[in-house]
DNA sequence: GCGCCCCTTGACACTCAATGCCATTTCCAG
DNA sequence: CTGGAAATGGCATTGAGTGTCAAGGGGCGC
């Protein structure tokens, strides 16, 4: 199948460009240096990544996706600091199920954090996941999002806790402890996120 | 003085970046454009800014200096929910104080609001901010910022309002409002902020 | 006034990211 | 084998950002 074929050639683009951006920095490394590593063209790079930081984040997107269906599947009452938590700890899980997916995302998330360009790029995505919580949040909560900051800004403490557990877990040692992180994360703002409903800021 | 020369130099170009992007959009405005408007060279344009977003974005370095001086003033028997509030109106109040900054205000943030790429990097200058009130809040409770989440989250919490209060502002009528914008975002997250101190999370 | 010095400016050239265009190759179907 | 669609590679172009150098302009000693 050619849609096989296509996904496989984009693979061996990302991990050339995954090694060396990772190894050398990401200002230094140029597109024809990464097409030299995977031995295509320059113009091949640019049909399956729209940019430098796409090749690295792009991922970025598809997670953001599970993580609003996860929220979406959570039974309605459920606590919001309880659904989020599972909202967000989906992509998470992917890093502790396979050992070796592990170090491989630990690398990438170094990799972002500590380039600016990227980490920047990587926010944009982030408003993107903020955006799919914070509707599916005033759908749970029967709130209208523009006139309600509450929705809003559950979102983005689901969000800060996972930025807060990415920060924690890159200078961390071992990797069991991603789900004590986020728990820890998650306790902080738990009272915000539960303690005011919709009744308390409607009116 | 050649100072004083300096920063006019940089108002005039700012002023028509911002004439410019602000009417047709960021990405088609090219910085010929901008330098054609100003009557001056390419070369001295990037003198003054390190990039087309910088001219939109770097006043918010200054503020976030201002705001963390702030927090540091507020006296320390405050809850972090007032202190943090206060901080943070610094620059909302530059606003409120000036009828005629208020417009211009209003039309660089929903410029930065409406453009991906400066709001990412926008966001980057939050960062910083929310890494100093972090450090403040660390200080003020006495607790290790890379231990504990608290002082990164309670920041991050802060930023939030402060994002919530302008993405509520941009699309706002009546300017007054700013300081109810600004409580009712705080009220929603000042039970994480004041509910839970060191004692509850250190250990 | 005159040369001197320092800073600013403008112009040119260069790298690199990113896009458009077109010829060539590949690959599958018939 | 052959027609055609998709993928590819090469080429040219735009635009951001940087380095370099020559020219201009104002203060200052002479």
């Amino acid at each position: 199948m050619a849609e096989r074929k296509r996904q496989l050639v984009a693979e061996e683009l990302r991990d050339a460009a995954l090694m060396l951006l990772a190894t050398r920095g990401f200002d230094v490394v140029t597109v024809d240096d990464i097409v030299a590593a995977a031995g295509m063209s320059r113009r091949t790079f640019f049909r399956y990544f729209a940019s430098k930081e796409d090749v690295v984040v792009r991922f970025l997107a598809d997670l953001g996706a599970d993580v609003v269906a996860e929220l979406a599947a959570r039974p309605p009452a459920e606590p919001p600091s309880v659904a989020l938590r599972h909202a967000l700890w989906v992509p998470l899980a992917a890093c502790t199920d396979h050992p070796d997916h592990t170090e491989r995302a630990r690398v990438v998330v170094r990799l972002i954090l500590d380039t600016p360009a990227l980490y920047a790029r990587s926010l944009e995505y982030q408003i993107q996941w903020r955006a799919g919580l914070t509707t599916e949040l005033a759908a749970r909560h029967d709130l209208d999002p523009d006139a309600d900051p509450y929705p809003r800004m559950a979102a983005g403490m689901a969000m800060l806790a996972f930025d807060t557990v990415l920060q924690q877990w890159r200078a961390g040692d071992d990797e069991q402890r991603l789900a004590e992180l986020t728990d820890r994360a998650f306790a902080v703002v738990a009272p915000a996120l539960d303690g005011c409903t919709a009744s308390s800021h409607a009116g």
